[in-house]
Parts: structure tokens; C-alpha cells; sequence
DNA sequence: AAAACCCGCAACCGCCATCGC
DNA sequence: AGCGATGGCGGTTGCGGGTTT
């Protein structure tokens, strides 16, 4: 399941007046089993009596982040991918934290995990760096914001929160090239775009 | 070997918008 | 118009595994 051994963790349970005993914490395989087969049987929608018609003791929010974020069929699983990556720093750049408009560009990804990987990957970074080109880099970015979805690629502009070190790597002072460290190697927006 | 620390991610929380009555 | 139910969203938390000391 999600490798979390979440089938004997301590599920906790909470008794809120007429709600009684709704479940709360990881979900188990059995939890599992019965939202897809209920959602596969009679779809999704109004989660709430979703919830009490298919017997799961959990709330409707519960049942509905669930599904979002884990059962659908057709989540895409795996690493993201370099390409993801870049789309994802250019959303975001373009949006702010919308996450869920973000995801919205990329089937089979969610916005919590678009959220976390940001969160995590990306803006860690971001903090890590307080360089002068990683500021004119945000400048340029937000001035650029409403331009072609590929636009940072072809104005050369770094995304600082991918550095590692947030150093220009030439040092010809005219047209800085700026990389992304992506599997241990160094790469330009082109190389990735291209991959 | 084990304790401390770090990291990734699933899940929850709180807030807000929308809808139907 | 007011109100409750529901859904959607972004932010946050906490657990468990991995890594470092």
C-alpha cells in the first residue's frame, strides 16, 4: 500500500456528540478496498452519505482526500519527472501556491503532492538562498509571469531553488547560463526540456 | 549499535465559497 | 436574506523510514 505499514497503526477515533466514532488517521487496506469498490459501484459524489452508505466510519472530507490523493486509477505514480519539475516551478511562478489549478496541468498528479514537493524539494531551497541573482532571478520571473508557459527557458532564467549552490556557473558577465541540479548532474533548461 | 536528527508524505485542520432549502 | 450542509483549497502536523553522528 503506501509503505507506511498503515494497516496495524494506531487509528484513532473520536466521539464528537452525534458523530459518534469516526475514524481518523492512516487508513487501512480494508478502508481501502471498500471506498474504491463503493465509488467503483455507484461513483463519487456528495461524500458524506457516501461515507455512512458504504459503512465507512470516516468523514466525507476524509473519504473524498483519500480517493483525490490516492486510490483514483488514474493517479500517476512515480517520481516526478524533470519536466514536471520545470512545469511545476513555471506554475507556480505564473500562480502562486494554487495548487490545485497547478495540478490541473498535470494529469495524474495531485495538488498535495505538487504541495509537498514544492514544499520539500523546492522552497527549502529557496530559503537556503538569498544571492543577489537569486533575487533578480525572482524579479524577473514575476515580471515575466504572464508570458508563454515556456518563457523562463527561454530567457535563461534560473530558478534559484534548484541550485544546490546558488552560483552563476559562467562567468562571462554578459548572458549568465544558469543550471538545475537534476540527478547529480548540472543541465540547462534546454537539456531538461529536451530530455 | 544506537541515539539523534532529517526528510518525505499521507492525512488533518481551518477557512471560504457555493448551493439548496 | 439567512442558514446549514457540502465541497474545495492551502497550510500544517505527525509518523515512519532513512541518514548521520
Amino acid at each position: 500500500m503506501d509503505g507506511k505499514g498503515n494497516s496495524n497503526m494506531s487509528n484513532k477515533s473520536v466521539n464528537s456528540g452525534e458523530e459518534a466514532d469516526v475514524r481518523k488517521g492512516p487508513w487501512t487496506m480494508e478502508e481501502d478496498l471498500i471506498l474504491v469498490n463503493y465509488i467503483g459501484n455507484h461513483g463519487e459524489g456528495v461524500w458524506n452519505s457516501l461515507a455512512r452508505s458504504a459503512g465507512l466510519k470516516r468523514t466525507g472530507k476524509s473519504c473524498r482526500l483519500r480517493w483525490l490523493n490516492y486510490l483514483r486509477p488514474d493517479l500517476r505514480r512515480g517520481n516526478i519527472t524533470a519536466q514536471e519539475q520545470l512545469l511545476i516551478m513555471e506554475l507556480q511562478a505564473r500562480w502562486g501556491n494554487r495548487w490545485s489549478k497547478i495540478a490541473r496541468q498535470m494529469p495524474g498528479r495531485t495538488d498535495n503532492e505538487i504541495k509537498n514537493y514544492w514544499r520539500t524539494r523546492i522552497q527549502k531551497r529557496v530559503k537556503q538562498s538569498d544571492s543577489p541573482q537569486f533575487q533578480n532571478a525572482i524579479l524577473i520571473d514575476e515580471a515575466n509571469s504572464s508570458t508563454s508557459q515556456t518563457h523562463i527557458a527561454d530567457a535563461g532564467i534560473v530558478q534559484p531553488s534548484l541550485l544546490d549552490e546558488p552560483t552563476i556557473m559562467n562567468t562571462d558577465g554578459i548572458e549568465p547560463q544558469f543550471f538545475i541540479d537534476f540527478n547529480d548532474n548540472f543541465w540547462t533548461f534546454e537539456e531538461l526540456w529536451s530530455m
